[in-house]
RNA sequence: GGCGGCGUAGCCAAGCGGCUAAGGCACUGGUCUGCAAAACCAUGAUUCAGCGGUUCAAAUCCGCUCGCCGCCUCCA
């Protein structure tokens, strides 16, 4: 069974062939560098970093460029207005994005142009349109003709007639067309300029993916990626300069993940509804937002709130603390003798993981399913655990961490369990405890006084000073071995 | 107006023609406990927005209606 994906320009869903074999060579638009990233950006980025870990682990090669905006409007006037210049302000906010991908734990692409180092290229394709006659210039600009290209259109399902007439966009005297985009634009004084064939100016941001795609992967390559905005008007476009300027099909599969909204609107810098990544990173782990993010298809809108992500808490938890539980597990007292309590059925769960997995996943890279085979695992072993006697059977214990170590293995496609466990569960308590007025040692000498009461069995004694750790939010959890401490979400 | 998507238990979310409609969170019951909490175990949709149709068979395909969202302008 081969992987299918869902094509955008089809479509529907297909079979993933690639140009060469075993080898994907997929280009993804990346971020225009003159702010923080959001979590938008994060579902981007985390989206296509699962897709390649997928795609690695089902045994390819994988060329993944990912591209850098660093000159655009937004940047130039935001430059402006904090009196820096717009190289500058690119370079800063793409520190910033590395600062967050580190933390997000997201694998750096193959390769990731700027699109200010690939102006030549970029002159060159322009040319190239030119000369074949689907793209003029205008005043100090150059458009592209988009009557030129039949096929405009096809990428986002929609013609001329009908965008025209819906068209919002003000009407340019220098455009022969109105829907025809600029290539390349004239500089005014003061913006950064770079020498052309018409004069000093600067690249329009489509011209910049379909050079930069064509440099580092041909004129034909397997997937492009992106998010759902993209599709119109710039995918499109790309597809129009890329195919005009070759002649040939540029992109065999376009994937298009769904955005994250906030009480179900798009989240954007226009309407001011959006979270950055550290905003976000700073009440919850990495993990954490992974969980989130994964537990929806990549194509679908996703909603964040703050009781999606203490859910997606919760789940990550849960995976976490059965892990710890088979890192516990010790060797000692292993009976060769005894039989398993495994049931056959259980094992055979346990056994199956990794190819009920992989077909979720080869299934358009279903993460949400690919997840709920996870915790289904989690419970069965779950199960086991808790019936284990004291010296449990070799085979028990072998199926167990040979399970553990299997959705470990799975769950880093989605950057999950990628901590130790235990250290995963005390970390956190630690960071809890910091927002909190009372220090471990308080915590532990209450937990003592405790311990006197209850031997001398002065229950009420005992249950005021577990009412008052619940009242800072410390929860007790007493048990054979002694009475531990955690903090209520 | 054009194009596209969505509507599945209290919430989130898989399933996309046929085995008991995954899984998570929450709730409830049980085990444990001095009582709790935590943990673990168990339980929930005769039903998939509504109405028709196709089919031996539909949450899944088709049509209509209602509701929600996105793109058509920079946007992940």
């Amino acid at each position: 069974m081969s992987i299918q994906t869902y094509n955008t320009l089809s479509r529907r869903k297909e079979p993933l062939k690639t140009l060469e074999d075993g080898h994907v060579k997929l280009y993804v638009c990346g971020i225009t560098s003159y702010d923080l990233c959001h979590i938008g950006h994060a579902r981007s980025a985390l989206a296509f970093d699962m897709i390649v870990r997928y795609l690695r682990y089902r045994g390819y090669t994988v060329t993944y460029i990912r591209n850098f905006t660093d000159i655009d409007d937004k940047i130039i006037n935001r430059a402006a207005e904090q009196g820096t210049s717009a190289s500058a302000l690119a370079q800063r906010f793409i520190d910033e994005f590395y600062v967050d991908m580190d933390k997000l734990g997201v694998d750096r692409p193959t390769l990731e142009p700027r699109a200010t180092e690939h102006i030549q290229e970029m002159i060159d394709l322009i040319t190239e349109l030119i000369d074949k006659g689907l793209a003029y210039q205008s005043g100090t600009d150059v458009y592209y003709s988009v009557n030129g290209f039949p096929e405009y259109g096809k990428l986002s399902g929609r013609n001329l007639d009908d965008m025209q007439a819906g068209a919002r966009i003000a009407i340019n005297e220098n455009k022969t067309n109105p829907m025809d985009f600029v290539l390349w634009k004239g500089s005014k004084p003061g913006e950064p300029t770079w020498d052309s064939p018409w004069g000093p100016g600067r690249p329009g941001w489509h011209i910049e993916c379909s050079a930069m795609s064509r440099k580092y992967l041909g004129d034909t390559f397997d997937i492009h990626g992106g998010g759902k905005d993209l599709i119109f008007p710039h995918h499109e476009n790309e597809v129009a300069q890329s195919e005009g300027a070759s002649g040939k099909k540029s992109v065999n599969t376009w994937i298009h993940h769904g955005f994250v909204t906030i009480s179900d609107e798009k989240m954007s810098k226009s309407l001011g509804n959006f979270l950055t990544i550290r905003d976000v990173l700073k009440h919850y782990h990495p993990e954490v937002l992974r969980f989130f993010i994964f537990s929806t298809h990549y194509r679908n809108p996703l909603d964040f709130s703050e009781t999606a992500m203490a859910d997606a808490t919760a789940g990550l938890d849960r995976l976490y603390e059965c892990m710890a539980t088979i890192d516990d597990l010790s060797n000692a007292g292993i009976s060769e003798e005894k039989t398993a309590i495994a049931s056959p059925k259980d094992s055979k769960k346990l056994h199956t993981i990794e190819e009920r997995f992989q077909k979720a996943m080869d299934d358009d890279f279903n993460t949400a399913m690919g997840m709920g085979i996870l915790f289904d695992a989690v419970k069965v072993i779950n199960k086991i655990c808790q019936q284990l006697p004291v010296s449990p059977s070799q085979a028990d214990i072998t199926l167990l961490k040979d399970s553990a170590i299997l959705i470990k293995k799975l769950a880093a496609i989605m950057g999950l369990l990628q901590e130790d466990a235990r250290k995963y569960l005390q970390q956190k308590k630690a960071t809890m405890l910091n927002g909190l007025d009372i220090s471990e040692q308080e915590i532990l000498q209450l937990i003592q006084e405790r311990k006197d009461a209850r031997v001398a069995k002065d229950w009420a004694r005992s249950d005021s000073i577990r009412d008052q750790l619940l009242a800072m939010g410390i929860e007790l959890k007493d048990s054979s071995s002694g009475t531990t401490w955690e903090i209520r979400r």
